[in-house]
DNA sequence: CGCTGGCACTCTCACCCTTCGACTGCTTGT
DNA sequence: ACAAGCAGTCGAAGGGTGAGAGTGCCAGCG
């Protein structure tokens, strides 16, 4: 479709544009050293591209910019990602070799790392719980009516739920619950206990412990939230590269909803590594963002996403390849421990 | 040192600067209510003002601006916090009224109230570690050679560290380490924990065993990380009320290190409910903030803090009665549980 | 003596106008 | 098919002007 000149040219104005967020000009791209023919051709060339609806001009004597059709094309040529500075490499290397431990602190940690190497706003998603199984169940009572169920995870990760007891309840009877509640659910998925049969998980159960072992349940089934499991770094980066206000609010708005901010990734995850741009993120507040994602990968399953925010300039090959390389990273220092 | 028509000038000018943004002059605090003198009565006492260090004028023929010093005396004469609108303490009261067990998700959810009944960012401070004594401590392994350390503390959050081990460990040694430790630490406070002596504890049990307690206890000393007791909410609505980018992003810069929010806070926190404008923050970056601090109460001790940080032109009556209510609300809901 | 009305002055902001420069598109020539 | 040149367009920048808002000061009045 585009000949292999006028796809030069549409790399270079893309290039030139994320660099000094400027208009590019037939003149500036004729002087680059890729392009031998004179400005004139270029011009031809660049209102065939803006027909096409590669670019767009923002007035009439003023030079091109990408439209998210050009950016677009320019992603999809660039093939994947390239190699990281030795800098950011450097950087990389270094933090993986020193984090350990706390999956939690890993991930905030990690969505640190992104921005910095990025210079744009962060995000990590979690390890779907989902999938975990169930290592240990333990009720620890915390007053004479309130219960904390503590269930730790196969990747390391902690769900809480405090129940409050209409009644209430010694020792002895928490104890027997804790027992049963083991026995049950050890060794499950959060999903396999959504699934068990409340009626036969407390037969032969007293009244009092059966009823624990009820509300246990119950609280496990609808606590799947996402929430605690969204790790957002970089926003002050991220509001650098815009210049207004009004928009940095909004995407800070966006931000503040995990929620979306998960599902936006999931969206855009099937592909595995993948960029998304300005409306294509399916956000009509994210008109000037692009964003890139890629998810990880823990022994062989795919267990959460990674990716960064910026402006639909952003400079996408150090993107691409610095979201790649963490991604990479992550998902083998979990499947290590 | 003020006479009382200076302050109800002083007074008129930072209640209109706040609403409007714009420099005030004299002939709109002339035609304010509360003044009847004539508009050059008022331009001799703002001179005045001016020559006290209250007001400050951008350019000769414009009007006036408060000062650091001028708000400073705006929210002293305040005299404290006002009483919150009706929308409002509707909204505290349903707010209050629905929520209920896990503690992170409910400081979560304040600092989002705190934010929505201000429009300013909120923090909320969770409690510190250190005062709740230790519910309960199990080991689980989740691999052959990877521990978690769980800690149950009484005020319901969470304590967890993984522990490498450098050799293959079997189940029973787990076991025996589990007990020992709950017998040492349950009870106690962190900081009880952190003077224990590691010979002592250790004592008769077998190597295995007494290498496993050791790890485990070393980490509980380190583990004083405030990390995850800070919450924040409402960026958003903080940058609205800026109108450069530069500045919004450095606050937020602020605001990603969490170790300074809580110094921040905790600075201005033994005062009680309490303002810091501008420059009093002890922070160049917030020249242009102001926050409003208030520690709240559990069970007769202060237990954490909650704050808003929003522009120096902020509605501190309102910001006021919003911190006043929500500490004051959250310490009662927390001390119930 | 304190307050007021009046007056001259200052300084910004918005507006208009012009110039300048950076582009473009087109047409013509090789 | 490309290059060169040229006329045309439009925004950004600069300068001048007038309006408006606000000030400081002074003289007079109760």
């Amino acid at each position: 479709m585009l000949d292999e000149r006028k796809a030069t040219i549409l790399r270079a104005v893309v290039t030139e544009y994320i660099e000094t967020a400027q208009p590019v000009g037939s003149g500036h791209v004729a002087s680059s050293t890729e392009i031998n023919v004179s400005s004139a051709t270029v011009r031809n060339d660049m209102a065939a591209l803006e027909a096409e609806g590669y670019l767009a001009q923002p007035h009439t004597s003023a030079g091109r910019i990408p439209t998210e059709k050009g950016y677009r094309f320019f992603v999809d040529q660039l093939g994947g990602p390239g190699k990281l500075g030795v800098t950011e490499s450097q950087q990389v290397r270094t933090f993986f070799s020193r984090t350990h431990g706390e999956m939690e602190q890993m991930l905030s940690d990690t969505s640190r790392l992104l921005s910095s190497l990025t210079h744009y706003a962060a995000v990590v998603v979690g390890p779907q719980l989902e999938v975990a199984t169930i290592k240990s169940i333990h009720l620890v009572s915390l007053s004479v009516r309130v219960v904390l169920v503590v269930v730790v995870l196969s990747n390391g990760s902690i769900e809480k739920h405090s129940l409050e007891l209409a009644a209430d309840t010694e020792e002895l009877v928490i104890n027997s619950a804790d027992l049963r509640l083991s026995s049950l659910v050890v060794g499950q998925t959060l999903a396999g206990v959504a699934s068990l049969d409340l009626n036969a998980a407390v037969l032969g159960e007293p009244e009092d412990v059966s009823l624990i072992i009820r509300t246990a349940l119950i609280e496990l089934r609808g606590g799947h939230r996402h929430d605690d499991q969204v790790f957002i770094g970089g926003t002050s980066d991220m509001a650098a590269s815009f210049d207004a206000v009004r928009t940095v609010s909004e995407i800070l708005r966006i931000l503040e909803q995990q929620l979306v901010v998960v599902s936006l990734l999931e969206d855009v995850l099937d592909r595995g590594l993948s960029v998304a741009i300005g409306r294509e993120t399916g956000n009509e507040a994210l008109a000037d963002c692009s964003i890139v994602v890629a998810p990880y990968i823990v022994d062989g399953e795919t267990a959460g996403s990674i990716g960064v925010l910026g402006p639909t300039r952003m400079h996408y090959d150090q993107a691409l390849s610095a979201v790649a390389v963490v991604a990479n990273r992550l998902g083998h220092t979990l499947s290590e421990g």
